[in-house]
DNA sequence: TATGAATGAGGCTTCATTCAT
DNA sequence: TATGAATGAAGCCTCATTCAT
């Protein structure tokens, strides 16, 4: 029942000797959602004890209380204080960007996997997709101020591409999901052992190279604003 | 937090007369196990409490511990008695399906998602994805018994697309990633309120489409077994 | 800090051979108000804790839960299921008396001690005086159910006795106040240490005299219903 | 659940011009001692924290342990150092009385009603009853230093009464309880919300006037010391 | 075989108390 | 002298599991 004891007790050996009141009390919220988010994707959230976290931030259960009120609070913080920072700055750098259609979904892609599928937080899709529906509040917030924006992104490109006649028309909404599916199980696989061997950045090449070409515009396609004829 | 009382009657019809894991007449175990994996993938393992696995399927807390050692034994048996048999089937069907690479791609994947996908045992990947860190052994058996078997259906497909020069030549292990992706995100769409509104069979459909074209060979391919003049 | 261990462990040697799923389970709620009772008197809601109740009670702290959803809830019904019965059945006693105003209020007031003040019920006032405000609600309750129906039966008395020209007429709110202030002490005081060598008894008898001499008719006073002349 | 910030200003304005216990001047001490008896009183011992008690007071839970040792060690300050300097008080006020029996029992009811029952200070007994045995050793010192001075004086206005032959022959500890009883009683309900609407002034005017005739000499009573001719 | 009362280990949370600053 | 971050010992409560019936 209990996994193996995963014990992430490897502090900053130079705090060690200086004594448990002097550590650096602003940096202690964001010690411990660090410490949070490695647990929580690592077992789930119920499995997570909150000594754990505690034990892996450096500091006593009873401390995190100093700072949120519950197990459940910690969670909320880890959500909404991970991703929405890096999905502004994802935002600009491709607001940025310059060239055709194919070129900027595979930009947005290769972005987006830089910023989150390469970092710790690429374990945020594997919490969520197991504690959505234990936490509502939470999962529409995830929605809307996390999905919502990073599909948009994506919905532009497509567009973009469209517009440009690179893409063939497709209905948005389903073929943005259709670019997301495979960069998200990347995430999940990353943080999961359910593909040991998997080589994710040839997977991801290969996501890119496949959508491009599964979303060329082919002869025959109607061009979006053509006439028929 | 209940989730409906699935039934369970409401199948692919063509698996009806098959065997199921269900089994009436002192179905015990199987009730058991078809009421823990409602439980387990709207809430979790450590979430669902064994009462509420009892109630579910009729019986109290004690009777379970008839069937099964312990809660993990429970999970075990969902995972172990629910995809294997219908997988059985499947590859059965597919052996028998007569057409191109394309043509047989996609059967696999429509295959797959009527036998699984349009089945509350679509539940199981998320399981899978939230658990199977804290239950190694588990994900070992899934990996072998179900990922590995559903994996060869897809690389067979594909690799017959590519004999006949349907596909264009692909690192096989990376390209069935890039088809069970979209698949398995469709699953765990459908038991997760991540994306509410979706329509998973047109999101399916256009999944198929890009597949096929983006998989599909283009002009100055290099063929197998083709010589390169 | 901890008060003296007063560890109330003496349970009925009897059972104990008996194992323990054989304890007669339609007792189990009433044995550990019981005890509950006990403890909350003697050291108060707060720092009585669970376990000791248990204890008390010869069960285990895990029990209690399957009985009471939590430790206030002990508190509602050890204060709910206390007093009530046996008011009524003073109030069909006292239904039944007959003789003078001051005869009755005697009555009364000796009822009222032999059902309560020389039972353990004659804790529960020590107990509402310590968290009648932590617990609006039960306060309430205890004021509606108990407390306005032990003070109707006084104020009849009161009133009898004013109608016989027995008692001096007095504001019967206040005077009903006066009667059950001394009864109420004698309670306290009883589960309290404040007054140890107190002779209970005698000193009700004497707040019986002085009651009655006290509120008695004297000449010159308006009698009721009498004219003035 | 906060106590409205009682500036403790409201007092008997005799008292003002002598010591209280709460000094102005590097009051910390006495600042907390008076949040505390808001706390104590309001909430009982266990379930008032000593954050809580140090905001009240303006400081925060570290100053508090400068003055007290730890938690307990504030309640035995509350009690010692409330209720000893008004009794001196009242002790000088009553021996300088000049009076009757009856009239000198009514005076020292109403002087004690004046400088503790209508003061913050009329919560001590109902937190002497909820703890007095939690906390023995205070209890002790509440009844020799506090109680037993406080009785004196009424047995010595009954003692007085009766010499006189104003009041009927009574054994006097009974007797100062009977009238000790209705008076803490006033004192328990004014911190209570057990009697809501109860006129408390009104109320112990009839206690004075029932408890002077109650206690009252009659004819026939055999006078102290006359003979019995 | 099924029940459900009971257990007891363990998790979450509170809070009196300490101590470097 | 005052602060407040931090501790750690409990206390409340849950729940997987047992077992007499």
């Amino acid at each position: 029942m209990k996994p193996e004891n995963t014990d992430c007790t490897e502090r900053c050996p130079v705090l060690e000797t200086v004594t448990r009141w002097t550590r650096r009390k602003d940096a202690r919220p964001g010690e411990i959602l660090d410490a949070a988010l490695d647990l929580f994707v690592a077992r789930g959230f119920s499995a997570t004890k909150v000594e754990d976290i505690a034990r892996a931030a450096g500091v006593t259960a009873g401390t995190i209380y100093r700072y949120y009120a519950n197990k459940e609070d910690i969670l909320k913080a880890v959500i909404r204080e991970s991703l929405v920072p890096t999905l502004q700055e994802g935002e600009q750098l491709i607001a940025q960007f310059d060239g055709s259609g194919p070129e900027l979904l595979a930009f947005v892609i290769r972005t987006w996997w830089q910023m989150h599928g390469a970092t710790k937080l690429s374990g945020i899709p594997k919490l969520m997709i197991a504690e959505a529906s234990n936490f509502p509040e939470l999962a529409r917030f995830h929605r809307e101020e996390v999905i919502a924006r990073g599909e948009n992104l994506i919905a532009s490109a497509i567009q973009f591409g469209i517009d440009r006649g690179e893409f063939r028309p497709v209905a948005l909404d389903v073929a943005v999901k259709v670019v997301v599916a495979p960069v998200v199980m990347a995430m999940v696989w990353k943080n999961t052992d359910i593909c040991p061997g998997l080589d994710l950045d040839h997977y991801l090449e290969e996501v890119i190279e496949t959508l491009i070409h599964g979303l060329g515009a082919r002869p025959g396609d109607k061009q979006n604003g053509e006439s028929e004829a």
